[in-house]
DNA sequence: GTAACTGCAAAATGTTTGCAACGAT
DNA sequence: ATCGTTGCAAACATTTTGCAGTTAC
């Protein structure tokens, strides 16, 4: 099943209405491959002349990802990161402090003692993943020992 | 070393005062045995007619974080969570959605997968911890199947 | 025709910052 | 005496909400 017509079923069986905005967002979310905030969209759109309002964009957002479309992350920024989910595959972050890259990896073993663990807890989780906050190569390379001068962003 | 001690150690370093708010900060961080918001550490302080700007007590915990003696937790909250650091163990977190009980567990074998992903990607990690949301046993059993009756916190 | 939706602007939230008075060294 | 610190209030950034007009069903 496509995430369109995945998303149109979820939309019905709530008694909510299968609006434009609605489909253009889902749309444009699914043509991103990478990490993007709620404003990184809006840009997008007022590139191509197709704005939507904010209120309208975290609207939908919620929605998708009730859904299961959109995997909401919390990369320890101010702002809310957002993927699409296109494959199952489960994966963790490493998100480097100084240069905002966003390193993503996979771990079947640790996947697993996830799982695990929340069953063993008797927790029922809607979205987990490994937060790794530190620095990537070259900014520990390119850092100063001592001051730190505290990178944002 | 005691944490005051570190913390004398780490504001001399920088050639930053050790005034006594900064003091009292870390005295009542240390007395606290549950995660805490910035927020409940104001009230506390209020509520003892000890009161610390807000201002002061944000810039006090990015240093006490700086120097590690406190973590600071991203837990899909709108707020920062914050945790002092009183042993070195290592633990991870699930978070009710519903109710916003933080379970805490540790595992070694998770653990060491984590420090192990860090060093294949050559990733220099400053903090790390496993992060689920999702529903405790409890509010799971409560909720609703379908409409979605979003929780807040 | 009705109930849900949209866009706007305003509110809310959590955190940061500029500034003048204050205090540690 | 100097330079970092404090508290206040204002600024900020992100997200949410109330409302009046619009649209899907």
């Amino acid at each position: 099943m496509d995430s369109a017509e995945k998303f149109r079923e979820y939309l019905q069986a709530r008694n909510l209405r299968d609006t434009s905005e609605r489909r253009r967002i889902l749309q444009e979310v699914y043509s991103i491959r990478k990490h993007f905030t709620a404003d990184d969209l809006l840009d997008w759109f007022r590139r191509k002349h197709q704005s939507v309002s904010r209120a309208t964009l975290y609207r939908t957002l919620s929605h998708l990802v009730e859904c299961g479309l959109v995997r909401k992350l919390d990369l320890g920024q101010r702002v809310a990161m957002y993927e699409s989910v296109r494959d199952q595959e489960h994966h963790e972050h490493m998100i480097c402090l100084a240069c905002g890259k966003v390193i993503e990896f996979a771990d079947d073993e640790m996947e697993r003692l996830q799982e695990e663990a929340c069953r063993s807890h008797r927790f029922f989780p809607v979205r987990h993943y490994l937060q790794v906050l530190g620095y990537c190569r070259g900014c520990r390379s390119r850092a100063p020992a001592e001051p730190a001068s505290r990178p944002r962003r």
